[in-house]
DNA sequence: GTCTATATCTTGATAGAC
DNA sequence: GTCTATCAAGATATAGAC
């Protein structure tokens, strides 16, 4: 740990600076996604200049390139963290470790930013770049299901299948419906386990 | 029906040239998304000029918001024909008309620009007009599945999340990786009962 | 109905000061 | 490390001819 007391308040580790700018950048392309997403627009979030993002990670595509991995790394992490939770003698578990991950998952639902940037990825597959990043960031979950987790492969399938849907919802804003649609109360009623009370304190827009 | 036998190749009926325009913008957003799509891009693969695709549809977002409506009317009507094929023989005998249902999705499959723009209007749904139209419309396959075709809450979610799967898979060209990655094959495999040789047949790129 | 020409705005990226 | 100024390219939309 360098010592920094005397550095002023605008000026961090790059690190540091980075994180925060990929954090912003996360927010700002999972709402408007690749394309709609200006580098303006992260810079503001950020509260930096625009050039010093186009500096600091060199195109708007590494930029989301960026922010692509680091989401993969965020949800493989979590679901590790999901696996290795409660210990040992849990592991043996099967259904206990199922749901471990199931609800580690539904505790991502809240960050708009990072499902709704690795959707728009997955559906930009024809970009020679983000494809490639997003199928291999997809089959590293996909495998990390199987082999660390021990699901069999329909029940990868099913939990990935469950995760795309309420992907899909959260980028929806179905919950914004709620309240003037049965169909959508009875749809996010049954999709959504336990967090659609979260889900909607976080509130519209 | 009016005569109009005199009218030269470069005209077409509006309805018709409507159309192709249509069908061509849906395969040009699905493929880069709604911000992404240029009005220029849709002009060309509909062979018309640019300022005559906006003159069409109004704005750009007319036209997505028209690509948008077409794409989910197009998926209930399948949905609808699945439901009414076989007869009213058939209609007592649910398991079979599921399997007539899922499988009427799987000749979408197909149509990448079609689920693809279906896509990628559901995760915008922070934009006012697309938000609006794509919840809509979700919730328009949702009633559809429940009281037309009679699934029940439950299922309704398990189908509707596997098209969410299915639809990410194609958009991720998740196929491009099928030789050269042993777990592409077994998620393809697994999450695609029969149409996994229909679409690696449509081929790279 | 359909095109050409073009105005106008946005935006990613670069140069260069501090 | 970070900002200001600015350029060059691209894109939507309009005007107006045929």
């Amino acid at each position: 740990m360098t010592a920094r007391t005397t550095a002023p308040a605008t000026r961090m580790r790059s690190a540091d600076r980075r994180a925060l700018v990929l954090e912003a950048a996360t927010a700002v392309f999972g709402e408007r996604g690749y394309v709609g997403a200006t580098t303006e627009a992260v810079a503001k979030a950020a509260g930096v200049s625009q050039p010093y993002v186009v500096r600091m990670f060199g195109t708007k595509e590494d930029l989301f390139l960026a922010v692509l991995r680091r989401a993969l790394d965020l949800l493989l992490a979590t679901f590790r963290g999901a696996i290795d939770a409660g210990g040992p003698e849990h592991r043996a578990d099967h259904a206990d470790l199922h749901s471990r991950i199931a609800h580690s998952y539904a505790d991502l639902l809240g960050d708009r930013g990072l499902l709704l940037s690795l959707m728009h990825g997955f559906i930009l597959g024809s970009d020679p770049a983000i494809g490639a990043c997003a199928r291999d960031g997809f089959l590293e979950v996909y495998r990390l299901l199987r082999d660390e987790a021990g699901f069999a492969p329909e029940e990868v399938r099913d939990f990935l299948a469950d995760g795309m849907l309420l992907n899909t919802l959260v980028g929806l804003r179905m919950v914004d419906a709620y309240d003037a649609s049965p169909a959508a109360r009875e749809l996010l009623e049954t999709a959504l386990p336990s967090k659609l009370e979260f889900l909607r304190s976080l509130g519209p827009a």
